[in-house]
DNA sequence: GCATCGGATTTTTTT
DNA sequence: AATCCGATGC
């Protein structure tokens, strides 16, 4: 069948097996992707599954989109009715649907992190926090954690004063939202993982829908996010799971890994398949790789083997500062570039931390060559952006208090914070929102307007009227022409366009979020909000140009590019020193780097600065201590170490190609016939590659994979093997 | 109400 | 270095 070809054997079986539950644990590179599109696409096409009965989750909505086509394509149709997307945007389809049983309408808005912040630190302010002794960013990561892990307020853990603290803060903003008509991040999660836990009629409703459920990235949900396919899956049990722990990357956002663990306890019948063979990288990469892996504590040790070949060693490069780094890298691409070795599109640069893309973007812009940046934080999170987006959502629903806060005086229209105190006392009197009274106030000759003065009800009432007039087109054009007419009744390019460059580039930005509008006028506000709201850093990669893509080592989970640059390898950075005091944290960097390095399928370049600017001031700075768990026989020094401005101070710092410091890995001297990676054939099991060589009571003992058969153990002296070029 | 200035404070990663 | 916050002056 076509829809198997190409497969080996062990992701046949993935893609194949029958009904239950089925765990995935793929390596980088193995192929779990397509074997969860395959599997879609057999269920739809072989097993004649309905797609309306399918649920796929992936990580991006990007990814999603990709895993649609790709299915489409297998199926040689289109897929009605599949149910298909990040958990993200699919809970918030499915809360819009079953709105009545929710403190919210069907028209809710979502807040982001910015607006999670701003509900933060009003609540705060309400309730006389000092904001200095609580960081309003820590309370909220406190709430967004206990959101995770499926407590409401009034369940709220409390052990210290701080704890009452954050809990009545938690309080205070959940209310806040609801009373918005809005829902965080977390509360997608949370609000259908209790939908269907407290209503069993809707549980029963989506866990008989929903024959099969398949997800992606399984070793990065969370409490609320395992507890909600536990119970999607609660009536069919056929949920299939595909993930690598190694890969687990999302710890700080409440993602789990030991959810593979609970998921082999509450699915003890479940298969488990291993995908082992990587199909993407040069084994010199994985050997990388796996050297810094396997310096984690308490993971099943996995290898990682290609039949790609052992490929070039990888490359370490010491510069001066961080602009010499950023220097190197467009050199060194431009190099490839020029002698025609590799294309501008096959180059990724990979750091730790959002601020490290500046100098790179600088370097780029200086040498006239053409960069993607990857990441939705950097547009969304514009001012001139926030602030359409927030007319929008307003116009959407008026209840939504963060976004009129944000509005009401942008561009200044004579509101300021007193009169629209007035206005926030007034409407709770009246037991109206804010922006309904606004809208209220509209008429010539409306009562609202007595209760306050002249000048408050002249100003209020005149963008009440602005509101009252968006609300009555808002749902008879299409996006892109409110947005237009809010950008005429606000004018609010004068306001923007003060002359200067930056002004320019403002107004750019909101021709480009008014093109994005543009491309819903089929569909209505509530789904560009929406997919706003839920767009991941992926999602703004742009396929098709041919240059080198700059991404955080976050950003590049699930990508593979033929050359990778991994910068800023030093210590604080990579890892970061916000984790060097929690051990769990700091095996998390390691993974974030492991993560990083099995994006390459050809040529890795590690570099790092001798100094770092830090709140402005030179400091000289250490080489990551990962560079020690590299075996220096993969690793290259890039020669003529142009940059020599070593200090005094950084002559003495640790380099990572110094004998003295040399890495301690154990490298057995033995007298091995066969080295891993090499490519053999046996008389009965045919082409196989050598993963593992070793002495054993003085024979050789080799593990081999065979195309044919799988893991092997063969005695070297006996098997009568053939080396294969 | 609003613009401007100075000082403090900051950086992790993102749906 | 860049941004955010509050105080100040108009």
């Amino acid at each position: 069948m076509d829809l198997l070809r190409d497969l080996n054997p062990q992701q046949r079986e993935a893609v194949t097996t029958g009904d239950g539950p089925v765990l995935v644990l793929a390596g980088p590179g193995s192929g779990k992707t397509r074997v969860l599109t395959q599997r879609a696409a057999y269920l739809i096409g072989e097993r004649g599954v309905q797609p309306y009965h399918v649920m796929a989750v992936t990580f991006t909505n990007k990814a999603a989109a990709e895993m649609g086509d790709r299915i489409s394509e297998l199926l040689g149709r289109q897929t009605h009715g599949l149910t298909l997307g990040t958990f993200h945007a699919t809970c918030a389809r499915i809360l819009r649907v079953e709105a009545e049983y929710l403190p919210v309408d069907s028209n809710y808005v979502i807040y982001d992190q910015d607006d999670q912040l701003s509900v933060i630190k009003q609540v705060m302010k309400d309730h006389n926090i000092d904001d200095k002794r609580y960081k309003p960013r820590a309370v909220h990561g406190a709430i967004s954690g206990a959101k995770n892990e499926l407590f409401l307020p009034e369940e709220y853990p409390i052990d210290s004063y701080r704890d009452e603290v954050v809990a009545r803060v938690y309080e205070g903003y959940q209310n806040m939202l609801l009373t918005s008509n809005a829902f965080d991040f977390d509360d997608l999660l949370l609000w259908m993982a209790t939908l269907l836990s407290d209503h069993p009629r809707i549980r029963e409703k989506y866990a008989r829908r929903f024959e099969h459920i398949l997800v992606d990235e399984f070793q990065d949900t969370n409490m609320a996010q395992y507890t909600l396919l536990k119970l999607l899956a609660s009536h069919h049990r056929n949920i299939f799971v595909v993930g690598d722990s190694d890969q687990s990357i999302y710890r700080w956002r409440g993602a789990d890994y030991r959810n593979v663990m609970r998921f082999e306890h509450d699915f003890p019948e479940a298969e488990v398949i291993l995908l082992e063979k990587n199909y993407r990288s040069k084994q010199t990469i994985l050997d990388v790789a796996m050297s810094v892996i396997d310096r984690n504590p308490h993971r099943t040790p996995k290898r990682l083997f290609t039949d790609r070949g052992s490929g070039q060693k990888i490359v370490v490069k010491e510069l001066y500062d961080e602009r010499e780094q950023a220097g190197y890298v467009v050199d060194t691409i431009r190099k490839q570039v020029d002698t025609k070795q590799a294309k501008p599109a096959d180059f990724a640069v990979m750091y730790r931390t959002n601020a490290q893309s500046r100098l790179l973007e600088e370097a780029f812009l200086s040498a006239n060559m053409p960069y993607k940046l990857v990441g939705a934080q950097r547009f969304y999170g514009r001012r001139e952006v926030k602030d359409i987006i927030a007319y929008l959502r307003v116009i959407w629903n008026p209840e939504d208090i963060v976004s009129l806060a944000r509005i009401i005086g942008t561009p200044p229209r004579g509101i300021g914070t007193k009169t629209y105190a007035q206005l926030r006392t007034k409407a709770q009197q009246l037991g109206l929102s804010p922006g309904e009274l606004l809208v209220k106030m509209a008429p010539d000759e409306s009562p609202y307007r007595d209760r306050f003065s002249s000048r408050a009800a002249r100003v209020l009432s005149s963008f009440g009227s602005l509101l009252a007039g968006w609300r009555e087109i808002h749902d008879q054009v299409p996006p892109v022409e409110v947005v237009d007419q809010v950008l005429e009744d606000t004018d609010y390019r004068t306001y923007i366009e003060d002359g200067t460059e930056e002004g320019k580039d403002r107004w750019e930005n909101v021709t480009e979020l008014r093109r994005l509008a543009s491309e819903y006028h089929t569909v209505g506000l509530r789904e560009f909000l929406e997919d706003v709201a839920l767009v991941s850093d992926q999602d703004t990669l742009e396929e098709g140009v041919d240059a080198p893509t700059l991404l955080t080592l976050h950003a590049a989970k699930g990508l593979e590019f033929p050359r990778v640059f991994i910068v800023g390898l030093n210590e604080g950075v990579l890892p970061h020193r916000r984790s060097f005091d929690d051990p769990e944290a700091m095996q998390e960097e390691r993974r974030l780097f492991y993560v990083g390095i099995t994006r390459t399928e050809d040529r890795l370049y590690l570099t790092h600065a001798l100094n770092r600017y830090t709140y402005g001031y030179m400091e000289p700075t250490e080489p990551s201590r990962y560079y020690r768990d590299i075996p220096r026989d993969l690793r290259m020094e890039e020669g003529g170490n142009v940059y020599q401005k070593t200090s005094r101070r950084s002559s003495r710092i640790f380099k990572p190609w110094d004998e003295d410091d040399a890495p301690e890995v154990e490298r057995k001297k033995t007298e091995r016939e066969y080295d891993p990676g090499e490519k053999v054939k046996h008389p009965k099991w045919g082409k196989g590659i050598i993963l593992n060589s070793k002495i054993q009571d003085e024979d050789e003992v080799l593990d081999i994979y065979f195309d044919s058969v799988g893991m092997k153990k063969v005695i070297a002296s006996l098997a009568n093997l053939e080396a294969q070029n």
